[in-house]
DNA sequence: TAGATTGTTAATCGATTAACAATC
DNA sequence: TAGATTGTTAATCGATTAACAATC
């Protein structure tokens, strides 16, 4: 399935819950499961049935009437679509609590993703060992994204800071950076960003509280 | 969804955009600004001014013709709005690295929220002092949380624990509730749930790569 | 007054849902 | 065959954008 050229033609909003699906699938399999349905998947996820088909049919069928999905092949195709059946390097910079956090969090690894060099400007920290890797000084960012062709980096440091980390990123071929500063990033239209920031979640609910 | 009496005519997706505003509106008053315009705020975030306007007029006039809004009288509004003009008392349950970092931030006070209680199973975590309270073990939670009447949550523990430790937030009276917990949560109509999954953001970028 | 920008209406665009033939 | 569920089309619903009168 040629996906980039269908990738112009998939809304944004779809790409955006495929991870959720992988993500459900996965576990569905953790739970011995073998097959499912769109009306089972669209249950646990509070998705309609409808959607869930849909979505899928974007990328082709994936599923036999009658029966459902096979859940272990779906997951591989959606793993395919979203290219985590590969590996990808990720940089993180920012080693406060957050980004020690980050980089100790042993969830990535099987599902796509593997941090494979901090950064930090405190003295103290840089030199530090941390998981397998040792905390560097953000003026070696440039010379190590590139050399290891990096494209997704993570930034976990004070806001202050995060615009010009991200441009510094960015100059050296960064093309995704999931940011953890509470600020909106200004960034060119090819680089994609994800903002995680708690205080805007939970402010998204306390509307209705 | 809740499509009883508390869900008003707002749609949900604009209730979702105030708090980015809202963080964008602080920034720039930070910076020293007095008075902004949709145009200004939707350069900066990325969205047309239209939509900031349409946004805003679902709950009144806060601008005016010609010269714009009033930073500081707009965000002052829309923490009336969000509810976020209080302090809200937050649990947070799970004390591994990530409980631990978010313990630790200094970013939730001004903001609208405080941690007020921690709580996790780990023998040699309970009894731990950490920020201003000390690490109670989860038999505790119902009690604390009826006592001090909490209504938010946040969910720091392992995937297979989640769905139970929410069940338990549930019984006692939360309803909104943060989850980190890589896995979806089952919960009644009138409780709220948002989700970080740091992976979840990461594959939604690997698509475009 | 001239220029700027809001709040709002109407038009456009896109996403979700309902329905069902195909088929396992 | 009978029952179940997909993939897809058409209908509905909702969100975004364009446009502009009002007015600061």
């Amino acid at each position: 399935m040629p996906s980039h050229i269908l990738s112009s033609n998939i809304p944004d909003i779809v790409i955006g819950r495929l991870p959720v699906y992988l993500r459900a699938l996965t576990r569905l399999a953790q739970e011995g499961r073998e097959v499912t349905s769109s009306h089972e998947l669209g249950q646990r996820l509070g998705i309609s049935s409808a959607q869930i088909r849909k979505d899928l049919s974007h990328f082709g069928g994936f599923g036999k009437q009658g029966t459902g999905y096979q859940i272990a092949y779906l997951v591989e195709q959606l793993k395919q679509v979203l290219k985590v059946d590969q590996e990808w390097d990720v940089a993180l910079v920012g080693a406060g609590d957050l980004g020690r956090a980050l980089a100790h969090y042993r969830g990535f690894g099987d599902r796509g993703f593997r941090i494979v060099s901090m950064f930090d400007n405190s003295p103290d920290k840089i030199g530090t060992e941390l998981e397998n890797f040792v905390i560097q000084p953000l003026d070696d960012l440039a010379k190590v994204i590139r050399e290891r062709n990096i494209k997704i980096a993570m930034i976990a440091v004070p806001a202050e800071s995060a615009q010009e980390v991200a441009d510094r990123l960015i100059e050296v071929g960064v093309k995704a950076i999931l940011n953890y500063a509470p600020i909106n990033l200004n960034v060119p239209a090819d680089v994609h960003v994800q903002y995680i920031d708690p205080v805007v979640h939970l402010q998204r609910m306390t509307y209705y509280l």
